[in-house]
DNA sequence: ACCTGAACACCGTTCAAGT
DNA sequence: ACCTGAACACCGTTCAAGT
């Protein structure tokens, strides 16, 4: 019988099945993607990750939970010196690389309490932020939460469908319009 | 053993197949609806399912088909006698109970040709029956296609995100405003 | 406290055999 | 042509037993 690899730091551990399953998760997806797979790329045994983790979906949690904050940090700080044309353009792009990944978290966030925290706690983020951008460009308040509500819609849209650059052009230009304060002057 | 049932004439079996299908689709969602329960509640043996048909995404593209083509010939009736604003709440309307498919529909369209192909299909025809009914108002035809696809993507949105009704309706206020043919006068 | 091997109850799907 | 019982290779998860 191997031996209990307690001489590995424990949170170590922890965070090489997190790392080995954000790998996995993102090649191959949520569903195609095993716990034993996941186990042995980590080095240990599938039932070790449920010492880690109460179940898959709850690791899949806090594999986005780390994905999300990275971006969310990134967001916050190009906030305050792009414009929100370039932050919008900036999102669909670095979304690209996490697109199968998009609509598991909401499969998924029908089924597990754990996942669809983090979808609302994400939504939240990047909603509060563009709305306090939109709110410092003059923006009229009344209209802030819902127009923000239809970007991201669109910004999800966009990335659950398989669209042609050209068209998304043509939506983002559209969006834009939406979003430009000088439709209130 | 028990009996072929040949007795029953064999497109009829294949929709108890389908009804059987769409029920605990819809009641329970693709992932915890299995082939075995399907199979009882239809009267047939789990394998009888894969002589009709060749996966369970197949039947789910099935099932999806003939939804879809409920929805898709009432909302082209009522697009001739309905604004267009009520058309989209009629919509979300009725949409509601077919939430937790929505869902599913982008998920297997990842995996399954069969699920991809009627979901193309269903955004193909809403958005040229919307499409037309723009054109004839007299909206700006280069501004169309962009327009109605955010259209969708909001609409979708709002059937796989929790909002409060009072959100929804601000929402759908706003989207109303895009699409008003009065902005291009 | 941490980790294992073995088992559990499922799953979608296949196949040889029946009618 | 149509349908079955039995089996296959998996899956997420649990648990008694080890260190």
């Amino acid at each position: 019988m191997p031996k209990n690899r307690q001489d590995l730091d424990n949170s170590l551990k922890k965070q090489m099945i997190k790392d080995s399953a954000r790998n996995i998760f993102l090649a191959d997806g949520y569903e195609k993607t095993s716990i034993t797979r996941i186990s042995k790329q980590a080095g240990v045994t599938a039932n070790t990750i449920y010492w880690y983790f109460s179940g898959k979906d709850e690791l899949f949690a806090a594999v986005l939970e780390e994905l999300i904050s990275v971006f969310v940090s990134a967001l916050s700080q190009r906030s305050e010196t792009y414009s929100l044309e370039e932050n919008l353009l900036w999102m669909l792009e670095s979304f690209q690389f996490a697109k199968p990944l998009i609509i598991t978290v909401h499969e998924r966030s029908a089924i597990s309490d754990a996942v669809a925290t983090v979808h609302n706690n994400f939504h939240n983020s990047v909603e509060s932020l563009l709305g306090k951008v939109l709110n410092e460009s003059g923006f009229e308040a009344a209209r802030i939460k819902p127009v923000i509500r239809i970007a991201s819609f669109v910004v999800e849209g966009l990335l659950m469908h398989e669209v042609s650059i050209k068209e998304k052009q043509e939506i983002v230009k559209q969006l834009l319009a939406i979003l430009s304060p000088l439709r209130d002057k």
